[in-house]
Formats: structure tokens, sequence, C-alpha cells
DNA sequence: GTCTATACACTGATAGAC
DNA sequence: GTCTATCAGTGTATAGAC
């Protein structure tokens, strides 16, 4: 769509979306929003009444168009370590395009628990009683045929997970830690990863005959 | 030492750490430091002027406590297994003490560059020349003697790091996703990480005879 | 050094004209 | 629906008494 063919209560959640996700909560200012999005600051309050509503708006939103999308892979027939394969490439593609993301989500999280938790459970429970006891099962199910090593489901997850995200968390530590700031050493450093992360928790967990 | 014998200044900083750890620069008030440290708001201003300059005493220290202690065990003649092993274990330790430190880290050095980067590059500067390199160069070596399979030092690292960090900084995700919010399931899937994380990149990386 | 009082700036939010 | 003007509340910071 183009930007001249968005209402203009799209025009604030685009620019509330980049603002809040770039300085947070706490951080963000209505003003910002109103000069991003390219108007006065009183329409903001006109469509979305306060400030937390309207972030409320933007953290569902970024929920929704994030999480679901590259889950849906464990709903498949394949193996599990091509289903390892493929969520950890496109995941990790998905956040090479929304990079602030993980730190924005975390960041909003880890405080004491207000309304914007609502969203989040819904998605939660959703999640627990579909995709993730899939794979739970699965996961078990290969332990018991012997093709992986015995190891806690819970903590094969959440390695997927920390070494696809965390990397995007602490990009600016890493970057200047290892690659002095240079944004072509970091990009070839995560593009590498799409296959080598699947290859690390592979390599880890199977059995070789 | 006894909380009586502290002096003001140390009694403010205290009480700035624990605020600002939990809340962040942006959602810190002076009044909230003020309160807990049990003292008049205006003292803040007398001891350290402004709230930046406070924030950046705060997170100096933070830095300095955080990240040395643990890192000096590369500086030993272990093996580089061995060294995986107690780095892992005594790091993930000192996180179960300070769960707040990796979101607030991560959080503050992911905006733009301000005045506190200044302690984080000194100690950057002086970890690559030390501790960071001789890791690398051993890690090299390993490759070369055919005890671990060819792989990025900067992956091996960040896998590490990954492993061990993501799961403070996602602790509410976590807890809740995997452990419905019981505290002590939680605090068990977390000590069994002190080894577990250890073995599952050793097995990842050791070729086997 | 510590307190009270207050200045000053900023922010979220609303009222009212158009 | 959109703008201008403005208010009320809050936050950082300082002045001055003790």
């Amino acid at each position: 769509m183009n930007q001249k063919d968005k209402t203009t209560e799209e025009k604030i959640l685009d620019a509330a979306n980049k603002i809040f996700v770039e300085k947070g909560l706490d951080g963000t200012r209505m003003q910002e929003i109103a000069d991003e999005a390219k108007m006065n600051k009183s329409l903001l309050h006109y469509y979305y009444r306060s400030k937390e509503k309207l972030f409320s708006e933007v953290f569902n939103r970024v929920i929704k168009t994030f999480l679901p999308n590259t889950i849906k892979i464990f709903d498949t027939d394949k193996s599990l370590f091509e289903k390892i394969e493929i969520f950890v490439s496109e995941y990790i593609s998905l956040l090479e395009k929304n990079p602030f993301i993980p730190m924005f989500v975390l960041h909003e999280l880890s405080k004491k628990p207000t309304k914007i938790a609502d969203t989040f459970s819904e998605f939660f429970s959703s999640l627990k009683n579909n995709q993730l006891e899939k794979i739970k099962t699965q996961i078990q199910i290969e332990i018991q045929k012997g093709t992986i090593r015995p190891i806690g489901v819970e903590q094969i997850i959440v390695n997927i997970l920390s070494l696809c995200i965390f990397p995007f968390a602490a990009k600016p530590i890493i970057a200047k830690l290892f690659f002095d700031d240079d944004k072509k050493n970091y990009k070839n450093f995560i593009e590498e990863r799409k296959t080598e992360v699947a290859d690390f928790v592979i390599q880890s967990i199977r059995i070789k005959n």
C-alpha cells in the first residue's frame, strides 16, 4: 500500500510502531510519534485516547506479526532435524529484517505485569496447546527411538531460541567486540548462522552410528 | 558492611543501582531512588549532580562487577573443554544471583550511543587484547589438532554466551511458557543448565574417535 | 550535609475553533 | 477530522535556610 493511501489511523500506528520499537514505552514521546507520522499531536489522542492504549495496539500487532508465522513449520510432518533446519533459517531471516523486535519484546515483557501481557497470554495458551506440545512429543519420540541423546525437551527448545534470538538482542556488543562495528562482517556472521545454528544443535543431539 | 555504616554516597548508589537495573534509565524517577535510599531527593543531586551522571556511575559499576570476574578463567592453562565447563557453570551461577543484569545491560546498550558507552569501550579494548584473543587462538589450535570440528570461533563464543544469557533475559516468557510461572521449576531448569549448556556445546563441537 | 521550597521545562491530555 | 491553545501533572534541578 502506498503511504498516501493509508488512513490517518494506519499512519499513526506505523509511526508509533517504529518509535516504540526503537525507544520503548518509557523512552517514547507522543510528539516524536506525531513528527514521524507528519501530523498534529492531538490526532494521536483523537484516534487512540492515550499513550498506553496506542502502545498496546502496537505491541499486539508486533506479537501477532512475528510469532505465529514461522512456528507453523512444526505443524508439518517433516522429520525433527528438517524442522529445526527450516525453523532456524526462516526465523533468523525474519529477525534479520526486524532486528529491534527481540529487544523490544524482551524489554517490555521484563517489566511488572501490565495489560500488555493480555494478548501475549492469549497467544501463549494457543501456542502451548498446539505447536509446543506437538514438538515436545516429537522430541521425546526421537529420544526413545535413540536417534537423539536423552536431554530435556525444554532445554533443547530454549537452546534453539537462545541461539537464534540472542545475537540480535546483543547486536551492538557483538558487532563491536568481534567485528569492530563493521556492518558487512556482522551481516555475514548472521548469514552464516542460518545454517550454522541448526548444524550446531543437530550435531549436539544426534546419536551417530 | 552494615547498612548503617554506609556513607550517604554509597546508600544512594546502592538504591540507584536497584531501581535503574529494574526499570531502566527512562523508567526510573529520581524520587523513587530517594525513597529507596530513604532520604531527600535533593541529596541525590548534591552528590551526583544529575540523573545521567548517577546512571553512568551505576552502569560502570555494574559492568566492572560482572564481566571481568568469570572471564579470567580463560587465563589459566586448562583444556578448552574444561574452561567451557567452568565458565558456563560459574557464569550461570553469577547471573542466577543477579537475574536482571542481562536485560539491563542489553537494553541500555541497544540505544543510541551515549557517554555510557565509554566505560564499556575501555572494557572492550582490554578484553579484546587479552582473554578474547587467547581463547580464539586456543579454539583454532584445537581445530587444527582435529579434536573439534571446523567452526568459526566467533560462532562458538556467541553460541556459549547466547545459551548462558538468553534464558535470563527471556525469563518471564520461559517461566510462563514452560513452567506456568512456577518458580521452583524454573529454578531447577536453570540449575540443570549449569552442566547442560557445557555438555550441549562440547557434544556439538567435539570430534569423537 | 541535609532539609524545604520552588523554579523551570516537558509531557500527556483536553477544549474549542474551524 | 484536523488544528491551535492551553491545562494539569510530573520530573529534574537549584536556591537558600538550618
